[in-house]
DNA sequence: AGATTGCCAGTTGTCTGACAACCTGAAATG
DNA sequence: CATTTCAGGTTGTCAGACAACTGGCAATCT
């Protein structure tokens, strides 16, 4: 079927619940609500937002599933302690300003290094092949010149450590460091990302790609857990140089 | 009214939401069910687990707003892909083996290696006060003995290094690290934990937790990163020397 | 035959009303 | 005054209904 390019594609509704979760959430976070606070009755905010409770009741348990709210049967529900929250999530707020974004990468990149010196000192010689493989993919995607294969290139670094990742043997590092990438993708615009993307394009970069790999394949963690924190925090400053976001 | 020991507190009723999540949670993460299969139907699980939809449906929109499935209206709920998770939590299922929880332990070292180099950048003066504070009340708990001031030191050990994580002025530092500290409190028995805390009564954690405060002290981060790993690194090979659980 | 349209069963999304379980505080009771 | 009882409010669960949407099948048209 020929693919028509007269229309876009209409905007579908979100769904209530989390329209309703965001808002609350959004309330707490802004401090509207404190920790301690009650929330409006579940009949109250229904009459409120003008939903079904139902809606309303899937919104709150989305946030009690964080632990970010507490309920108690017969008597109402409570914004609890941040410290009491039991699940790590990113708001897409982080997105919207250049210093959260830059913490968030902090982030990143300790976790990230963590998962390189263990991979460095668990890694199979087996992976170490398709680590290596990959690598030369970025290599060669590299030599095609800033433009012409930058998916090629972002794709491949992205694998390069997810397998370095994985290598860790350690499924939270894995789960966080996914989590993290996910969330970038979500919510940060792919324009943008491209255009940081090929920001990268400098042999500094494949040095410092290099250095990583070098240190696992020589199973040196230290070697590794500095390789990447290089990597990472380079990244990072030159994303925090760039003049097109806030 | 004095507070009676002869009873244990009664089993409070769990949330049926919780426990279908749960459910389906598991068999996700045993692989009964893989990454792109179709959940059954809401009316289907709902007469299966034997319960209302609206409890199905509040289990199933917990799953999705983590982003482990993915439900299209008119057609179904399906399991998305691992890396495609937008929350990152702790199952209680990492508490009953000794290597999961030494993993998480690794994850923990890793975050807090990064937040302590950081605060040990960013540390206001005040801050280095309150920091140096809590770890004179850390070190005359210690003085009581191992048994005497158990809490005590457990306590202050928490809160220390939990300004050095809000020292870092990085909120995902802080909500990580909180993340993994409430889950270890609500899965980890208490007398478990205990017992792990007495076992920590050595000379040596105390010369630790010294270095971590003097690098902050003299704001040299990769001091205060590499003395942070050799902390919780030796509090994880404690832990995993111990005998006491499996 | 081939392409298009209309229709239908199945599924998720939302709404409504009801009742059970539970807590709080005030009124009734001794 | 101390205790019990009760009424009202709140969360938890249930049942049923309809709306919105999808995919595939059947009817229809060219």
């Amino acid at each position: 079927m020929p693919k028509s390019t007269l229309f876009d594609a209409i905007e579908r509704p979100r769904r209530l619940p989390d329209e309703v979760a965001q808002s609350v959430m959004t309330a707490i976070t802004n401090g509207t609500l404190k920790p301690g606070d009650k929330l409006p009755s579940e009949a109250e905010m229904s009459s409120n937002f003008n939903v079904a409770r139902t809606v309303v009741r899937e919104a709150i348990s989305l946030l009690k599933f964080d632990g970010v709210v507490d309920s108690r049967r017969g008597v109402g529900a409570f914004v609890a302690n941040r410290e009491e929250r039991t699940s790590f999530r990113i708001s897409p707020a982080c997105f919207e300003k250049r210093r959260e974004i830059i913490k968030l990468l902090q982030l990143r990149t300790s976790v990230q290094s963590g998962a390189a010196a263990l991979a460095a000192e668990l890694r199979s010689d087996d992976q170490m092949v398709v680590i290596d493989g990959v690598f030369q993919e970025l290599l060669a995607a590299n030599d095609k010149g800033p433009e012409a294969a930058l998916e090629d290139r972002v794709d491949a670094e992205l694998r390069l450590y997810r397998l370095i990742t994985e290598a860790s043997e350690n499924e939270y590092f894995c789960d966080v460091v996914n989590m993290i990438e996910m969330n970038i993708q979500n919510y940060l615009q792919s324009p943008f990302l491209k255009n940081a993307a090929a920001s990268e394009f400098k042999p500094s970069v494949i040095v410092e790609h290099q250095a990583v790999v070098a240190a696992i394949w020589s199973q040196s963690p230290e070697a590794a857990r500095v390789a990447t924190r290089v990597r990472f925090s380079s990244a990072a400053e030159s994303l925090a140089a760039r003049k097109d976001f806030a």
